[in-house]
DNA sequence: GTCTATAGGTGGATAGAC
DNA sequence: GTCTATCCACCTATAGAC
């Protein structure tokens, strides 16, 4: 009964694994719906049936990803693990997107910033924001129980790992190499 | 004698100037040969002249960006100041362009890598690979001196740094404020 | 929900006059 | 070196049949 109106394993949410992808390596501005059509065999007509417009589908694509990271971070939490720790596998899921091949998805639209709708905008800022406010949580924890040190305010410190993350990721993939990023982050936590 | 063939202060560099501001705005995939026709009071077919495709327009804006940017650290070299300083001013070359609203020019074209010919990509990567080696010499000239602190191989420092700086970058334009960049580049050069 | 067909616009690029 | 005119491919988006 519950599943009555999930006949195909619900086809929005296979166009949104399409286009996830396609932004994550092209950029919101580097792919179109013949694109995402292409490669679910449909046509570009029904992409418009599910998300008419593409900037609503951008829409879709940071809330189920945002919500992914959130969930992922709650996993975190819950693991019981010291503050290090938790930051090491903070780094972990971005170390985890970019052997994809991928950006971030909210680092991608960052640099496509200019050029989004409102929403987008607003979506991608919140996503960074609640990125922030976890590790600011983390920080304070690991400076309270001596699992961190470090000098500065959580705050700064929070912005500067959520950077140097995000930046670490875009050069490495140019260089299509995982390793440099991942030397980078070892490095970046070490120093905490 | 000399500028003979200089009549009107040189076209190509003022369609290079547009294109660059555009580029650093909306990245690669932003913006249109109409956009930069609108702007300089030209026709489209008048900017195919002077660069035949986006791509050649796109090398040719490596090109003099990067030559900007190494006579940029050659000054800070011939200064004569310690290293500290001289990574001081080499994130003050970022702080002014993120002042003019813009992204790193070989940033943005990081982020839309996967999209571009393989001239620019290459570009790309040996931007980057200039800008480490510089900062690598400095670290070990810091590190020397007792001017500069720090663990780990300068190698993997000078790519935490470029990393940082760039992804510190990207953040603060999309919220707009220029403070977010400086104090995390502050504290990024306060720990070496 | 998916299709065909198409609208209406813009993309990069070229030919040829001036 | 800049223009007009144009090409053709592609873009986002919609109408309407099935």
């Amino acid at each position: 009964m519950a599943r009555a109106t999930k006949i195909n394993v619900d086809t929005s949410q296979r166009i949104l694994d399409v286009a996830e992808r396609l932004v994550q390596t092209r950029g919101f501005n580097g792919f179109s719906y013949a694109d995402i059509a292409g490669t679910l065999g449909v046509t570009k007509a029904s992409l418009h049936y599910h998300f008419p417009t593409k900037a609503e589908l951008g829409q879709r694509l940071i809330e189920r990803y945002e919500q992914r990271f959130l969930d992922a971070l709650a996993t975190i939490e819950r693991s019981g693990v010291d503050a290090r720790e938790k930051l090491r596998r903070y780094a972990a899921i971005y170390t985890d997107v970019l052997r994809s091949n991928r950006m971030c998805l909210c680092g991608m639209l960052a640099s496509d910033y200019a050029t989004l709708a409102k929403p987008i905008k607003e979506g991608v800022k919140q996503f960074f924001n609640r990125n922030e406010d976890w590790l600011v949580a983390v920080l304070e924890e690991g400076r309270s129980s001596g699992a961190l040190r470090f000098a500065g305010s959580p705050d700064v410190v929070a912005r500067g790992i959520v950077g140097a993350l995000e930046g670490a990721m875009m050069l490495a993939r140019s260089y299509g190499e995982v390793v440099r990023f991942e030397a980078v982050a070892d490095r970046l936590i070490a120093e905490l």
